[in-house]
DNA sequence: GGAACTACTGCAAACGTTAGCATGCGTAAA
DNA sequence: TTTACGCATGCTAACGTTTGCAGTAGTTCC
């Protein structure tokens, strides 16, 4: 049915050996064979079967990323950024969408793990046990959450919320509400703990806690009110999608932004141009995000696969030296183990945020 | 390294055989043995390797999806639709970005086409030629784009337009514009061919063409000036991003919509609701649209390799008439090839579209 | 009581590739 | 001229499954 390399071996009258060594070894075969193998190949539009790659090789070419929900621009764009800089390097994205669910998600991170060399987690809410199972036969890159021993990338939470308050406080603003996140959150806690730390830095300042919501523009919609009721004259709020939902019920209500209140969003998604006011936001190119955590994974991949290929040409030459050396690297790397990887944020002020007014809001 | 049907066979004290028959044919093996193996599956935590079973089978348990821009947010929804109903099925599911490129487009169907069951491929701008090649190997579902000989599933795109000239039309509006997206765009060719249709339905009305631009919020930015300087008092976009982009630009101009100009984007998006004022669209769930398209693809997927399977059991007792069944079967399925499915539209009318003022706009 | 079935299980081949080892040839060094 | 070495290539054993075939019981029917 489909074209193997014996089809391609008998046509240019080598051994398959040969013709698997021209794609992957070329400088060892005498140049002659290889472009003639190469011709059969072009001519015949041969491409590996990469089923019996991976079964002998153990790699698969497949990286996976589990998200939690794909429709959130953020998770849109980073999911963007990894499958761009993966196709580079001859690597497909499996995605998959846990849907906020935890249960979910166990299931994907069990499903996925056997069939791709490294797994990238973004916005996990699993605990650590569950991750600690899969550390042995996955690599894993956490996003926007850390963990001890386990590499991940994120941005500094906590000078996110530094930011905005800076921000904030600038215009004039002195209680700041905050709208949180899922409760197992990584990020959500981070913010909290910056709300925190920011509280100690400025005495003058009031922080209020709107209490959580759900990571999407209906939840920004039903805490809104809150914010209404509550002192605050501003809102900092778990994500854009919020801050969104949070403008909308606004609008309705006939508050005015940034009149009425200032709103501040977190991640700098693509939509806080399309609405109106347009939404201060701030953090990181989602898709450079994406990138970095990508050309994390596979430094992490080749480093675990490099010993075993560099042991063939040098190494079985120097005999002396070369058995201690792979005994060392057969070790669980702690040397690389749990980097933490922080990416410098970004302020972008819109029309969503304003000097305070002289008198509080007040319904007419 | 991992746990292999050979632990498992050992532990239970059975051949592989039986490990292989108790997980793809449990009727087969004796209740005992079955639950003896399957507690050994438990105890060792076995997953079978899926390389070697795609090695064997040919079938991988993988879907493709190829998209132009997995962060407008109509192919994310599509995206997790599809994620969602392929994962029931035990399937998962690589995307990749075209971003666009017809290229990358092509080196992407040439590089996924053989590593996936199937290939779900939304908004194409590639040919029929390119597509043809692969055909043999791959299960193909166009979306979006309909193209003789090949499954597609798509909305009724002359419907769509059918359906804003009549909201429009029946707001008092006469004046329509229409901005259109990529040249190569088969919903886009659609959607003109809805534009002549309508001309010829309603002679009281003229249609405006304000030309082609990018499927993006930065697209219909650039070409709201155009809306401004025509006659027009409507516009339908390409999508709903354009719309955005439009209304974006309108605002920066100190245009209101819909008192200046009333403004529909077509597909129904999740941003619809997010901007303000609210944008009047058309569409299908991309979420349902997904699902009903994944089925279809797996519905092709079972019936190429179902032949085989019912062959087993049945058809090898009655000898008499099984050949003639199994040589029908066997040929290219002509009955099935090329359907085109296209689901049912849905107006949402929100804010951005309103009754035709009695003066046209014009700038103060 | 023997024959024919049925139900269950094991054996072994096959899927397409990679990689260690062996082979053969030519060439350089002794 | 002989020995040795290196280069290019072929042979073959894996990798972990699935599956047709064969074999061994136990059971039923005549």
């Amino acid at each position: 049915m489909s074209i193997t390399a014996q089809d391609v071996a008998n046509m240019a009258e080598v051994s398959v050996s040969t013709v698997s060594r021209v794609l992957s070894a070329p400088e060892v075969v005498a140049p002659g064979t290889r472009s003639r193998v190469l011709a059969a190949v072009e001519k015949l539009g041969y491409q590996p079967n990469r089923s019996a790659q991976s079964l002998i090789s153990g790699r698969t070419s497949t990286l996976g990323l589990i998200v939690p929900d794909m429709q959130n621009p953020y998770f849109a764009a980073l999911a963007k950024g990894i499958q761009k800089r993966a196709w580079e390097s001859g690597y497909l994205v499996v995605v998959a969408d846990s849907d906020e669910d935890i249960a979910r998600e166990k299931a994907l991170l069990q499903g996925m793990n056997q069939q791709v060399d490294g797994l990238l987690l973004s916005s996990l809410r699993s605990d650590m046990e569950d991750l600690t199972d899969l550390l042995p036969s996955t690599e894993i890159v956490l996003i926007n959450r850390e963990m001890r021993g386990i590499d991940s990338i994120s941005q500094d939470n906590i000078e996110v919320i530094r930011m905005l308050t800076r921000h904030l406080g600038a215009l004039g603003h002195r209680q700041i509400a905050y709208i949180g996140g899922p409760k197992n959150s990584w990020s959500d806690a981070q913010r909290r703990r910056g709300l925190e730390e920011c509280r100690q830095e400025n005495p003058g300042f009031e922080f209020i806690d709107l209490g959580a919501t759900s990571p999407t523009q209906a939840g920004g919609y039903a805490s809104a009110d809150f914010l209404i009721a509550s002192e605050a004259t501003a809102v900092i709020c778990f994500n854009d999608l919020v801050a969104v939902g949070v403008l909308e019920r606004l609008r309705a209500r006939k508050v005015a932004v940034p009149e009425d209140f200032s709103v501040a969003g977190i991640d700098n998604v693509s939509v806080c141009n399309a609405v109106s006011p347009t939404l201060t936001s701030v953090g990181v190119s989602q898709q450079r995000l994406g990138r970095t955590a990508t050309e994390l994974m596979l430094q992490k991949i080749t480093r675990r696969t490099l010993p075993r290929a560099s042991g063939r040409t040098k190494a079985a030459a120097e005999k002396g030296s070369a058995p201690t050396r792979n005994r060392a690297s057969s070790m669980p790397d702690t040397s690389t183990a749990g980097n933490e990887l922080e990416l410098p944020i970004e302020l972008v002020v819109r029309d969503s945020t304003g000097p305070l007014k002289a008198a509080p809001y007040a319904p007419d």
